[in-house]
DNA sequence: CATAATCTTTACCAACTGGTCAGAAAAATT
DNA sequence: AATTTTTCTGACCAGTTGGTAAAGATTATG
């Protein structure tokens, strides 16, 4: 058996597992019709060749989206990365748009996954320094995802904005809403919970999507900036939800 | 006397003096010789036209720039935006290159200013917070230059890596032996004060570059942002430096 | 193994984009 | 007012890029 390319750890198994299942034939699926590829309604099986190549493709796709930005990014680049040829990916997907959109759909699932392990049953403290962690482990096992979500963002977020204002409010809603709890329940000093958590996304994706900075600053001792990151940021939070 | 266009304050107004003085024909001067523009050497004297147009464009220019990312910018949307045409554009700057690597120049300058202005001589936390509070300003009031840097780094700063190891780590370690004299001293907690100036910095950039996202949250009292942000920033940043 | 389905490539196109150029228009200078 | 200098524009070009078409190569299937 074989794991995601990208996948050092099990993190993002959902990633290419999604992939595989509702990927085949994204693109080319309703716009027009490509008689070879899906033939919508019927079940087609997914030859091996496809979950290979498509997932090779995202694969470049991520990496090379991540790296230059959407506009930044040519087909020809990802073919290259992927070793494929040009029209060969389009064989695959549809459009560049397609592929980027593919990448991002599932994006922010990943992305909310830790903070959706936070539970009110917990200790407060761990349970907010262990998502902090959860975090930071993402930004480094996973920087290319974060860079391109940074990217999406920092555009406008023109592709995922409805997710932001749906999905992702309403899950840190009601995630505020439990650390609100605590809080009356004294069982944690009082902070803005939505700016608690602002505080955590910036923080820890600052160490992948600014690493070039980062590693600027640190110099020779940038290596250990994972463990000192963790370190200070567990001090951090832990001080500011402690305070009298 | 008009002041810039971009400046609501001045905290920028380094900004355009700069560009008045240094930029007078940044682009033709030397690499090819456009008769009208830049005999090097002799002191040419800077018309009103000059002033006002080259301002304007590099206003157009960050609006853009900040906006798209520089691949995803065109010299057409910058001309568009400048209301100037786009060989006019180009009659000012060489390439869409200078432009950019114009507003980048002095970028960090602008950017390092509230750190240096750390003073060892007055009370450490005060000291803290108030860089805390100007950087939360800055990204208040110059979202699009925090998002041309943003970008810039995302994309591993190519065109400022230099500046990076040089100017801004020489800055950084200067500010962060204060720091670590300042805990010595028993005056403030322990905190490894790299990583504590790397929280000041994502967290206060994060609500200039990620701006859609913390108003996609916030919904209706999105507005109330930078006051809130303030507060607890400040809350957090005091309750690490005083923890006992 | 023949045939159908899938996959890949070569050649190509149209739109976009950075940039040039020759001269027209406008300002400044005499 | 004449002329020199500066500013501006329309037409144009070459390289890039997203995407297509059609035929060739490969793989699966009866």
């Amino acid at each position: 058996m074989f794991f995601s390319v990208f996948s050092p750890f099990d993190f993002f198994a959902s990633f290419d597992q999604i992939v595989k299942i509702d990927m085949q034939f994204c693109g080319s699926s309703a716009r027009k019709d490509k008689p070879e590829l899906a033939r919508s309604g019927t079940t087609k099986k997914v030859t091996r060749i496809q979950r290979e190549k498509t997932e090779a493709i995202l694969n470049a796709a991520l990496d090379v989206f991540s790296k230059h930005g959407f506009r930044g990014s040519t087909i020809d680049m990802i073919a290259t990365n992927a070793q494929l040829s040009k029209p060969n990916i389009l064989y695959y997907f549809d459009s560049k748009e397609t592929m980027h959109a593919q990448l991002l759909e599932h994006l922010l699932d990943t992305w909310l996954e830790p903070l959706e392990q936070i539970s009110p049953e917990g200790d407060p403290v761990d349970e907010i320094c262990g998502y902090v962690q959860r975090k930071l482990e993402m930004a480094r096992d996973y920087p290319r995802e974060s860079r391109l979500f940074a990217n999406e963002i920092l555009q406008g977020a023109p592709h995922i904005i409805d997710q932001l204002t749906g999905p992702l409010r309403t899950l840190t809603d009601s995630k505020a809403l439990v650390i609100q709890r605590w809080i009356d329940d004294g069982k944690l000093a009082e902070v803005d919970p939505y700016h608690l958590i602002f505080s955590i996304w910036s923080t820890t994706q600052h160490y992948a999507d600014f690493d070039v900075q980062v590693q600027a600053v640190l110099g020779d001792s940038a290596n250990l900036r994972f463990e000192q990151a963790q370190a200070h940021l567990d001090m951090m939070f832990r001080a500011m939800l402690t305070r009298k």
